[in-house]
DNA sequence: CGTCGGTCGTAC
DNA sequence: GACGTACGACCGACGT
């Protein structure tokens, strides 16, 4: 670049301040301010990115007396002290901005003012452009034709073009307006009655302060003006001296040395990442050194052999399969990589269609080298998400054995809360590491190619990080699980159930196609009739599926009234309850409500379910996921076999469809009331316990005790009344929601509350130290050490606070009822083995597990899945397991 | 043509 | 405001 070089002198005490209070609140989940560490960064990063500065230093007052207290006591004397939420983030900015690398300059005794002045001064002298990056008006009087001044909150310059046409003064004299004004939040006096534009007036006619004073009588026709100039001449100079920027402090004279290096942007990752700076942390994440890293191609036969032995001897390493498709169950191998030791891995292409000039050893030769390694248990194998890496090799006839850590189940173990358990994140977390992405290897969008097409040489490299991260994240994450004391519940939990989950999708679950269809077409058929109704009571066509054309329907066309708003208040609201009472009024709410229940039953299940029919299998394989809830339950997806209907009879049809393979039966065994079961229990209460001790009818004891009948006098009603009643406590429910719930007055709900915790002093005393012991460490834990992080109990905002304080009552009960079927799972897969027994683990239901039993054995599991279920954890209640068994998944129920 | 938030409805 | 945990279909706004 040509012409003179230019340096950026920020006052760095000034904005402190002004970034405080520009952002009200913002702190670590620890609760740690960061309001003025963030502000600041953004606008030192800001004036970076903009002005893309060769030199610049940041000034900062020091803490303590400085020259101007010697000449006036009263200097800044009206300053309250820094708030110390702004003090505490003081060595936080100062971290930034050396993370940044930008030079930082502060002298006991001087302001950064002073600072500024006099290396604005050393600058020019040196020949340089100087820009002055403030808001404060005061640095006015240093700006010259080679120093402006940049606002960059508001985007403003000052030069001395812009002063002189503005006030009519030379720069230098505004010292002299600042002598006259004064400075009240510097609590520098000036003269009575003046304020900046008189004394702008005034400087600009009489050239300075001493110009005024020498021609003082020239104002005697403003007498006040002359009374209070006369009176403050002394002051006025105080004033002005005190406004004065020094620019001859004793300072290193070197403007060289403020010549900008790189950032650091390693520490700058870890400054963001620990202040929670998430936006920030990701865009300084580095593209790491990579250099250091060692990605091998394996291709030839002695190769692959001599892998395999290193393998072997390590006895620990990182697996990952590269395939043609996300879904496991139709997932073809299209290469393997492997790593066992930091920055190293090795790819193994199985079957790339761009091999280049690599050989590919068959896929037979591979899989003889590697099956015995990969099945030997006391060789260890270390995997992220591997639980998929299992069911492609089991599509080889390999059985993967010796897992022994999965990195995307440790994370979300550590941190159940956020959904971001990929390997990339994991990466990004624990070593500020970008991955290579999968758009970069095979692009995005119709463009991209799958796996198989991608180069190999291109592909190791991919396929060889995913190795090489996943056995340094495996090496990180065990020891932060230990730490945490979740390594039992990793070990002798979700390890083990990992197989046994795989192992279940492998299975999957048959299908009746043709009642799916015939289903389909009675769906349709209803629905194009009741449109046609619609339509007519409408008055005219509209999308039915859109409740907010349907919400002008109703309540604008048919002036209907509206019962609500939706929870965004963004419209009306039509759900079932709305359009329930609605239906009391007008014909078409019911056709509405008619219409939603067969479209909901036909494209959410009965079409989904036909299009994920596996073509092989003839079989539905979902996936069970382990990393999604917050309490620790299992999810289904693709398609979830955990919502298929079953509380009304139309929707219950679609379970016949779900039938056993031929000459077996589907049983169903599922725990009966398990959640009341942990309640009693995590609180220990005597009724609770006594009730289910004596196999008693847990909703008509409730009943008995809450409304105070006779035993014998429990009606229906009342039995379901307390149905909800033990629901809601589980989930925290207020009087609020159970009035509305059974339709009763808030007071008469209250009284039943009241009444249950009279009643059931045990659960209350649970609830009330749940919630206090939660304050104390923000975490919640479930029988079997599962952790719940949360922070938000003690949030100031009452939402956020009750809604935790609800999460801390739910999560132990839902959390341990998850460990206990978890562990149910494991055992009954290992009694199944163990008994040599065909039947097959299909499903969970949170609180059921599906079974597909070969006729003849189908006695034999009912009695072995009762003794092992029911005798899975020992606690002060017994488990009580409820069976059905059928030719379709509607008659294993019961 | 994808993404994403909103609404609604299904399960335990 | 108002009951915990999920998945997913559909709409419609918005960005490419």
């Amino acid at each position: 670049m040509a012409g003179p070089k230019t340096i950026f002198l920020i006052d760095g005490s000034a904005f402190l301040y002004r970034a405080f209070h520009a952002i009200r609140s913002l702190s670590t989940s620890a609760g740690h301010p960061t309001n003025a560490t963030f502000g600041f960064t953004r606008i030192l990063l800001k004036l970076l990115k903009d002005k893309q500065p060769d030199y610049a230093v940041v000034f900062f007052d020091v803490k303590g007396p400085t020259f101007r207290h010697e000449m006036y006591e009263e200097y800044k004397a009206n300053r309250p002290p820094m708030p110390e939420e702004l003090a505490v983030q003081i060595p936080d900015i100062k971290e930034v901005v050396a993370a940044l690398n930008i030079p930082l300059v502060q002298k006991p005794g001087f302001e950064a003012d002073d600072l500024v002045g006099t290396y604005s001064r050393l600058a020019q002298e040196q020949g340089f452009k100087v820009v002055m990056v403030t808001g404060d008006k005061d640095f006015i009087q240093l700006v010259t034709d080679d120093c402006i001044l940049w606002d960059p909150m508001k985007d403003t310059v000052t030069d001395r073009a812009k002063v002189k046409e503005e006030m009519g003064i030379e720069p230098a004299q505004f010292i002299d307006v600042l002598g006259l004004a004064g400075d009240t939040s510097d609590n520098i006096p000036g003269v009575k009655g003046v304020g900046p534009k008189t004394a702008i007036k005034l400087v600009a006619e009489f050239g300075s302060v001493s110009g005024i004073y020498d021609r003082l009588d020239d104002l005697k026709k403003k007498k006040k003006l002359h009374e209070n100039l006369s009176a403050s001449q002394k002051i006025v100079n105080l004033s002005r001296d005190l406004a004065t920027i020094d620019k001859d402090v004793d300072v290193k004279k070197d403007i060289e040395a403020f010549k900008l290096e790189a950032f650091d942007t390693h520490k700058a990752f870890e400054l963001f990442q620990a202040f929670e700076f998430k936006n920030l942390a990701t865009e300084f994440a580095e593209k790491a050194d990579k250099t250091k890293k060692i990605y091998k191609l394996i291709t030839g036969i002695n190769e692959l052999e001599k892998l395999a032995h290193v393998l072997e001897n390590k006895g620990v390493f990182a697996i990952d399969t590269e395939t043609t498709s996300k879904n496991p169950t139709e997932a073809d191998l299209v290469g393997i990589s492997f790593s066992y030791m930091e920055d190293s891995g090795f790819y193994i292409p199985v079957n790339h269609t761009q091999a280049g000039d690599h050989e590919q050893p068959s896929k037979e030769e591979i899989l003889r080298i590697f099956k015995p390694l990969l099945e030997d248990p006391e060789i260890h194998k270390v995997g992220q998400n591997i639980k998929y890496d299992y069911i492609v090799l089991a599509r080889y006839g390999i059985t993967l054995e010796g897992i022994a850590f999965d990195t995307m189940i440790a994370s979300h173990l550590l941190n159940p809360g956020i959904r971001a358990h990929s390997l990339d994140r994991i990466a990004m977390n624990l070593f500020g590491y970008k991955m290579i992405s999968y758009e970069e290897v095979a692009g995005k969008g119709k463009n991209q190619i799958g796996f198989a097409e991608v180069p190999v040489d291109i592909a190791a490299d991919y396929a060889a990080e995913d190795a090489d991260i996943t056995f340094m994240a495996y090496e990180e994450l065990k020891k932060q699980i230990q730490d945490k004391g979740l390594m039992p519940l990793m070990e002798t939990v979700e390890v083990p159930l990992l197989s046994v989950l795989a192992r279940m999708e492998m299975a999957g679950i048959r299908v009746d196609a043709s009642e799916l269809f015939r289903m389909s077409q009675n769906f349709e058929s209803e629905m194009r009739d009741l449109e046609k109704e619609i339509f007519d009571l409408a008055g005219e066509t509209f999308n039915i599926n859109s409740s907010q054309q349907l919400g002008v329907i109703l309540f604008e066309k048919l002036e209907l009234k509206a019962v609500k708003k939706t929870k965004k208040k963004t419209g009306y609201s039509t759900d079932v309850e709305v359009l329930t009472k609605l239906a009391e009024t007008h014909e078409l709410p019911e056709k509405i409500l008619r219409y939603r229940t067969l479209g909901k039953l036909k494209s959410t299940y009965v079409d989904a379910l036909s299009e994920l029919v596996h073509p092989d299998t003839g079989r539905i394989h979902t996936s069970f996921n382990q990393t999604i809830t917050v309490t620790g339950r299992l999810s289904s997806s693709n398609p979830n076999l955990q919502n298929i209907p079953i509380r009304k009879p139309e929707g219950r049809k679609i379970r016949r469809a779900f039938i056993p393979a031929e000459g077996c039966t589907l049983v169903s065994a599922d725990y009966s009331q398990i959640e009341l079961r942990l309640l009693a229990h995590c609180a220990d209460d005597a009724i609770l316990i006594e009730a289910f001790n004596d196999g008693e009818d847990i909703h008509t004891r409730t009943a008995l005790e809450v409304f105070q009948v006779l035993p014998g006098l429990v009606t229906d009603e009342l039995r379901s009344q307390a149905k909800a009643i033990n629901f809601g406590i589980v989930y925290g429910m207020s009087a609020f929601r159970l009035s509305k719930e059974l339709g009763i007055s808030r007071k008469m709900a209250q009284a039943y509350i009241d009444s249950y915790f009279n009643r059931y002093s045990g659960v209350k005393a649970f609830i009330d130290n749940t919630i206090e012991e939660t304050k104390k460490t923000c975490e919640v834990t479930t029988l079997f050490g599962r952790k719940r992080r949360l922070d938000d109990i003690r949030s100031s905002n009452a939402n956020l606070r009750n809604f935790a304080q609800r999460a801390a009552i739910n999560t132990p009960i839902q959390g341990s009822a998850a460990d206990l079927i978890k562990m149910a799972m494991i055992k009954m897969e290992t009694a199944l083995v163990k008994a040599d027994m065909a039947s097959k683990m299909l499903l969970s239901v949170h609180d059921e597990i599906i079974f597909e039993a070969p006729d003849e054995e189908r006695d034999q599991l009912l009695a072995l899945a009762k003794k092992t279920m029911e005798n899975v954890a020992p606690l002060k209640v017994p488990l009580k397991v409820n069976f059905g068994f059928g030719e379709n998944w509607a008659s294993a129920g019961h």
